[in-house]
DNA sequence: AATCATTAAAGAAATTTTTCTTTAATGAAA
DNA sequence: TTTCATTAAAGAAAAATTTCTTTAATGATT
């Protein structure tokens, strides 16, 4: 069957999960004064491919100079920029648990970008609480609050039985991106973005390592 | 250049990335006391194409039943198994603050095998305080209870800048694996096993498709 | 009993991602 | 000034992963 349209011009995922790790190094590097980075240090510091840095670099506006490197100043700009890291979004958070309150505490975020402005759950003893001066609302409340402020995505915290039924009313919100943090999937429309973040799956891959792979000899 | 030994037998590492959500799903139909599931029915669950399911179950001992599907009992005893779930594994977190204490409060960790036996720090406020019965000791601590404990993995949730240093201690303490949650990325000798968790990853994830990418139409 | 529809499984093909190779540029050293 | 070594960049090749195709099995339906 022909494909008539795909995305345009996509950045190979791969490639936008390592590049948060080269902003860190380059802002690393800034604040020491260095203020040039060739892809063989960077690679280097990542334990990959000097290749594989410089078709990354290539996706963004950054050109090297030959036998200098990158101006690190520049990785840091057009890489924040690049990544959205640098205009802040709005999220609710929904669940307000452990996993959610420890990202309520995350000032990670803020600095990258996102800028939590409430949370909600069910539990009566967290309602009405403050986490990092962020308030904990009755779910119910989420529909008024979301009018309100501009919030573009919601923050799946809650255990995985109950994700569904929370993506829902999320959609049903007028929310466009989902970062759900249970190992349960959600089906929502087409247009709305999820992403899925499973901590357990990197301890999977941690035991796979462990226990079942032989090592190269 | 010829390459004479490789990874035997090595699982893809996609496959064990959606294997912890097949697992829950399973254990979800399990409780609904659902008896056989077919590779459709998980597809349509995670959104993905059905011979991707049959593909990944076939690196374990799971077979199916043509016109029935799985055995879902099966699915969740040889997945924990093969996922390393249903042994249970020691491990020490290094960096008691707002995601180190959410892992120490997730309970999702000790069901999926890892029990964080200590916690170090360095802020005072935080030595000797328990976290979800977890007590956080002084890192200098770090080596006696090595010793004493069979510890296989450490847990880097410290700032990022410091990461190095925590990892270069936790590999002198004879530590086989390191869960590092900062964006950071560590060196360490060949042997030990490195995870890099790093939720921003997610989040550039999320805005490259909120922000760039234009959707097929 | 015969047909049909659904399914797992195996292998082929396509796609995606990574690694390798080549080229050209240029700062540093001789 | 000339040579040398290092580098980015582009494209080719290789490797890994996903999707497609075919086959055979079998429970359900007629």
């Amino acid at each position: 069957m022909v494909q008539y349209s795909k995305k345009i011009q996509g950045v190979p995922e791969p490639t936008i999960r390592r590049m948060p790790s080269y902003l860190a190094f380059a802002e690393g590097l800034l604040r020491k004064g260095q203020q040039f980075v060739s892809s063989t240090q960077i690679a280097n510091y990542m334990n990959i491919d000097p290749t594989q840095v410089t078709k990354d670099l290539s996706y963004t506006t950054i050109v090297g100079k030959t036998r200098v490197g990158y101006e690190v100043k520049a990785i840091v700009d057009v890489l924040s920029e690049f990544l959205g890291f640098s205009v802040m979004d709005n999220a609710f958070l929904v669940g307000a648990g452990s996993l959610g309150s420890a990202l309520l505490h995350d000032s990670g975020l803020n600095h990258f970008g996102l800028n939590i402005e409430a949370a909600f759950d069910v539990n009566p003893a967290t309602i009405g609480r403050k986490i990092n001066d962020v308030e904990v609302f009755h779910i119910d409340q989420f529909r008024d609050l979301a009018q309100e402020l501009n919030v573009i995505m919601g923050i799946i915290t809650v255990p995985a039985e109950n994700a569904q039924t929370v993506a829902d009313l999320m959609v049903a919100w007028g929310i466009k991106a989902i970062w759900n943090f249970t190992p349960a999937r959600i089906k929502v429309p087409d247009d709305i973005i999820v992403q899925n973040t499973t901590l357990y799956s990197n301890l999977a891959i941690i035991f796979n390592k462990l226990h079942h792979e032989r090592k190269e000899e």
